[in-house]
DNA sequence: ATGTGACTGTTAGTCCGTA
DNA sequence: ATACGGACTAACAGTCACA
């Protein structure tokens, strides 16, 4: 997949541990497949918009910290 | 669709007309279908991330712009 | 607690046309 | 220049079993 995937999973990862929750929470808490959740980190899928709201929201964070840092003119 | 959807859209048609192009124009610029762009403008479809930045790319513009403003906790 | 293969259903996304 | 639709293909959404 691409870089943009693969930003955001890294950053999916790293706010989620930074909670210091597993991804079988986050799957419980976002409503998403843990497999698919994993495959969101390694950045094998391309999500869509909705469920990076998702998983933002179930991480309590604001979506732009998810976001890759590239996301400036 | 969800509000998403549609927030993106109408931010998406206010940058574009901002920058005073046609969706046919951006068609080109993002390399994307034009009968699309316009489902996107009008909260038809819920794209993935990397259409999100292209658009955000062909439009010269932060990603931040397109998404809608509850993206804070 | 996570990675991975295989799989099915659904939707993203394109292409062509009409108004 | 844009809205809207049909038909089509590629890709995502979502689940399960197993390592």
């Amino acid at each position: 997949m691409n870089d943009l995937a693969k930003q955001f999973g890294a950053n999916l990862r790293q706010v989620r541990k930074g909670k210091g929750i597993s991804q079988d929470n986050l799957a419980l808490l976002a409503e998403i497949d843990r497999s698919y959740i994993g495959r969101i980190e390694r950045g094998e899928v391309n999500i869509t918009l909705d469920k990076a709201y998702q998983l933002a929201c179930a991480l309590e964070c604001d979506l732009v910290e998810l976001l890759p840092p590239l996301s400036k003119a």
